[in-house]
DNA sequence: GTCTATAAGAGGATAGAC
DNA sequence: GTCTATCCTCTTATAGAC
């Protein structure tokens, strides 16, 4: 028995080392100009012992995806240990992660309009109940803030999910840190305050304001 | 006299289908999925035709960037005809603009991270003036904005404009139309009063707020 | 300048030995 | 499960006739 879990624990560093690996290449590349060539020669191992592990390319980055969204919702769970802290604030820092880990180069990012791997994505399990979990409890967060009020409650609430996702992957901190004239965690501040404070300074509102929207973030399963 | 005028009026005809068709694909499937096959067929014309016309696939991105800012140019140009408007108005505007364009399926939009794509492109001349004219009529409507304080002045100059940049392309109006819930003047309405006030409602701020960011947005120039 | 045909090469995926 | 070698399709770009 010992041989075995041996063995599924080589099997298992083998794998993240590719997921790893996949996960950089998705992050400074991207999807389409990532080749599986590449994730080969950087996890160490060749091509087709790593069609072994994974049956594609799209496999790949389904696998890079799980485990960002993971990580993720560790945070969120991280955060929800702490319950006297708003609910505001954890979903500042939630944003703030994000951009940390995009600043360190390790958020992967996918073409929205590559539609294979789109439907290839949702046609994926695994990804698809991760995305499930964590867009839940961010929704319970989301919502939470609006009926307090620490949210703008005439958003509605998959639009701020589609925001805080979106934010993620945001080019605007990848221009300003390749201008080279902010110190990282000033262009990080800068970003988490423009999310939820926009780029005006609240001269602007009292906008268009609808109805309250109350219709859960659960939506997201729908497309 | 009149010959010549006319095979110039054939070939500026050529040439724009040719663009067009660019930019619709650029704006549907991104620059890496579209195929210089499809460019072709859309446009009417063989594929060995059209590369008489332009010289690489990236002449065709830079040619379908170049007409989307000078007809953002053109847009600018316009409010500035009316002074009497407010400037933090003609931002909205424009960022209202661009977000119609990305609805109507024609904002053509360049992954970030193509490094080949990004070289060629600092390198074209025609491209890179039009970006810069484009960069310093908005700078200038940013700092008159800033210093009567309707744009956040604590903001650097240059990540207002990234950000104005950014949202053109907002992957958040993609998901909502897709959605299918939303009427797109509702979606744009949305989009403009988040980048202008936030996901938040005004009780955050009082933020980090730094030197006031003297520097002009020609910085733009550096990159 | 337009076409058909093709070169040249990249990249996803697999065969088959070990 | 790992490797080397190979297949095969797609894609950029060009040759060369008209």
């Amino acid at each position: 028995m010992a041989n075995v879990s041996y063995r599924d624990q080589v099997l298992r560093l083998r794998e993240d080392a590719i997921v790893s690996a996949v996960n950089r290449l998705l992050a400074t590349k991207g999807y389409d100009l990532m080749t599986v060539d590449e994730v080969a020669a950087e996890a160490g191992l060749a091509k087709a012992s790593l069609y072994k592990h994974f049956t594609s390319k799209e496999e790949l980055a389904a696998a890079a995806m799980v485990r960002v969204l993971e990580r993720a919702t560790e945070q969120v769970d991280a955060l929800d240990a702490q319950p006297q802290r708003p609910v505001i604030e954890r979903l500042e820092a939630i944003v703030r992660w994000t951009l940390e880990v995009q600043l360190a180069g390790e958020m992967p990012s996918l073409p929205s309009q590559n539609s294979r791997l789109t439907d290839a994505l949702r046609g994926h399990a695994a990804y698809m109940e991760r995305l499930v979990v964590l867009s839940d409890k961010l929704g319970d967060w989301i919502s939470r803030a609006q009926s307090e009020s620490t949210l703008n409650p005439a958003l509605p609430p998959e639009m701020v999910l589609f925001t805080l996702f979106a934010r993620a992957c945001d080019p605007v901190l990848g221009l300003l840190k390749a201008g080279g004239q902010h110190a990282d965690q000033q262009i990080i501040d800068w970003l988490v305050a423009t999310t939820f404070d926009g780029l005006g300074t609240g001269a602007r509102r009292a906008v268009a304001a609808p109805k309250p929207a109350a219709r859960s973030v659960k939506a997201v399963r729908a497309r």
